[in-house]
DNA sequence: GAAGGAATTGGAATGATTCCAAGTCCACTC
DNA sequence: GAGTGGACTTGGAATCATTCCAATTCCTTC
């Protein structure tokens, strides 16, 4: 749950502008939704917690602030089989574990060192830009 | 893109049961147009291609088919993003990559001897059941 | 403070998937 | 070989996350 470098840790801090996305109000308080509790949200949960901070906020905005924020690869998108979409501020390389016991999604980080692509059996030459690992099972606690 | 051992390999020779699962006719010439094809085809084109070998054929029943074949373990879903699903009768432990210049998506599978839990940074005790991996990349052909 | 472009908004539209209730099929028994 | 029960199939309606749209509203700049 390590904070990315040079991003703000708490919705006060938020600039009004940030890598190239220019921070409206809005903006700010869906960025600042995701920042304060990682826990994952879909843009609904987002949508609920951000009227709390502004009211007038509207479920179009928050899609379109989402959408802006992952373009903009302040945010990334993560996505379980077709459920709805969830949000995760964490710009570390990551991939997401699912407890089964809780429906709780967790961060996970690669081993030291640890290349993905060195792992695959990839055709020569091919050009990896994107990736999206997501695990589910069992956490100790639950697993008994 | 191996065949799975011990099962067919075309759908002349789909047995009329599998895996516990009763293989109504249906359900076998759901199974046949992804056996037949590997081309890793959405619930709509499988419906296109049910269609042409039983015309009486609707989708919910192809959606249905398509369930019980994953639920069985004859078939994977395939998710990339929220796009729809698509369904791969490989049954290779085998991770998904999509040519972004065509679309088209391609098995691949781990080197030898790697196992994904020895890279990944999990807490102790954690049990992984499920594993989706899936790469956007440009393939040597169209990256140039 | 006026103009222009971007962002926001509510509501309608989209589209993959699921649900449902009715009809059909099939395996098994007598 | 007909009867029965449960599983399967079907068409159509419903669901629901997401996208689209057209009309404001808001900023930024001149």
């Amino acid at each position: 749950m390590q904070q990315p470098i040079d991003l703000p840790s708490h919705s006060d801090e938020i600039p009004s502008e940030l890598g190239g996305l220019r921070l409206t109000k809005q903006r700010k308080v869906v960025y600042g939704v995701l920042l304060d509790l990682r826990d994952h949200p879909t843009a609904q949960d987002v949508f609920l917690r951000a009227k709390e901070r502004m009211p007038s906020i509207s479920l179009a905005t928050v899609y379109n602030c989402l959408e802006a924020l992952v373009v903009h690869k302040l945010v990334k998108q993560v996505n379980f089989d077709r459920s709805p979409s969830r949000y995760c501020p964490n710009l570390e390389e990551h991939v997401h574990f699912q407890d089964e016991a809780t429906g709780e999604i967790h961060d996970v980080i690669f081993k030291k060192g640890v290349k993905l692509e060195d792992l695959l059996d990839l055709p020569q030459g091919v050009e990896v830009r994107e990736l999206e690992l997501t695990l589910k099972g069992l956490m100790p606690s639950s697993n008994q």
